[in-house]
DNA sequence: CCTTTGATTAACCAAATGGTTAAATCGGAT
DNA sequence: ATCCGATTTAACCATTTGGTTAATCAAAGG
């Protein structure tokens, strides 16, 4: 199945396949191993324990869906310009993994805990409060409407995620197979933008 | 733990909590036994087998969150009242169940064979596609720009659901209590149509 | 060629888990 | 009081599962 890596980085990749589909609990050491083309001893041999594991998984797929939002663009530009590349970026960046968001949300909602320590030792936030700063201020200068930046900040990223999130129910639904869904997230990265700045407008 | 009522519904209730709580996966038989206060062997002589159980919870919560979309306010009402409407009733009878999104979602997302009979028995839909008609041919007339129906309602929905998908990392990050995460939700009631609604001004 | 050392495996183990069963208990009808 | 069906329970069972162990393999170094 996977070809002749380095073994720790092909359990690495078996662990993530098998964790993100059916989650921590459903997860079996068994198929990580064959997913990965060796023994289950060797899971252990290298991590120690399905915990062990599953964090280093999981401490990756929150890294990659949560980070980027600490690096909302610092610089200069006009704020509208850099809503309109965060939801841009952000759109891209998720379609790249689509299944993370909805296994971190998941597996939070089921273990809170697993993830305060990685808030806290999540250091590029400040340069989120930096943005809500300029979202105050924004606003004050009559540049955008005043809004609470908390909300600014969860409108867009609802918008963004929402789709991977309920993906499945979304085709279901409307009937769409994953070109049409893959069309309408291309769609989005200008459409969230028009609808926060349309909200934004003095 | 929980009173004389009939056993049935006793065991229901403590399914409902622990499924919820731990999904599928990570419930165990013996914790909903013990919910309830009664003896594991009644689960199977009342409901056969955990997938019956789950199946039972999994379709009343299933109903919970998606029939109220299906019941769009048929009527005359200008388009804009109806979405204000649907915004401000979906998160009032969200915000009584905020638990079983998020479970919803991530159950769906691990079977997605669970839903598809659902869905198919879920004649409400048909207001939806009413609905989706008075969208476009509102754009038509001018009323409201012309947008995508879809697109329309995945917004609506997305901000209105996202923060109870999304809720233990909010308050994480943005270190809300209970309360301040209610009146928070509280004021999206308003704001959320208004996000919509600006973006729908011709 | 032999030894050493890390990598790998098959076999095994104990605990947990969904499910079953046979006996006991309860409650109403006769 | 007794019978009878429905309800409830304790004990049990087979399977699954995370984890361990002792033996084997292979490559490097002497």
């Amino acid at each position: 199945m996977a070809q002749e890596k380095n073994t720790e980085e092909q359990i690495i990749e078996a662990a993530r396949k098998i964790f993100v589909k059916r989650g921590l609990d459903g997860a079996r050491m068994q198929d990580i191993a064959d997913e990965a083309g060796i023994n289950k001893a060797m899971l252990h041999y290298y991590y120690r324990s399905k915990d062990k594991l599953f964090e280093i998984v999981f401490a990756e797929a929150f890294s990659k869906v949560v980070t980027p939002l600490g690096h909302i663009l610092e610089g200069s530009k006009p704020i509208e310009e850099k809503i309109k590349e965060l939801i841009d970026h952000y759109i891209t960046g998720i379609s790249q993994v689509p299944y993370l968001p909805i296994f971190i949300f998941s597996e939070v909602n089921q273990r809170p805990e697993i993830m305060i320590k990685r808030l806290n030792s999540q250091p590029s936030f400040g340069s989120v409060m930096n943005f809500m700063k300029e979202v105050i201020e924004a606003g004050k200068n009559g540049k955008i409407k005043e809004v609470s930046p908390i909300q600014l900040f969860l409108n867009i990223v609802a918008l963004c995620i929402f789709p991977f999130v309920a993906r499945p129910l979304i085709q279901g639904i409307f009937q769409q197979d994953n070109i049409q869904f893959d069309m309408m997230i291309e769609e989005r990265k200008k459409m969230v933008a028009d609808v926060i700045l349309a909200w934004l407008k003095p």
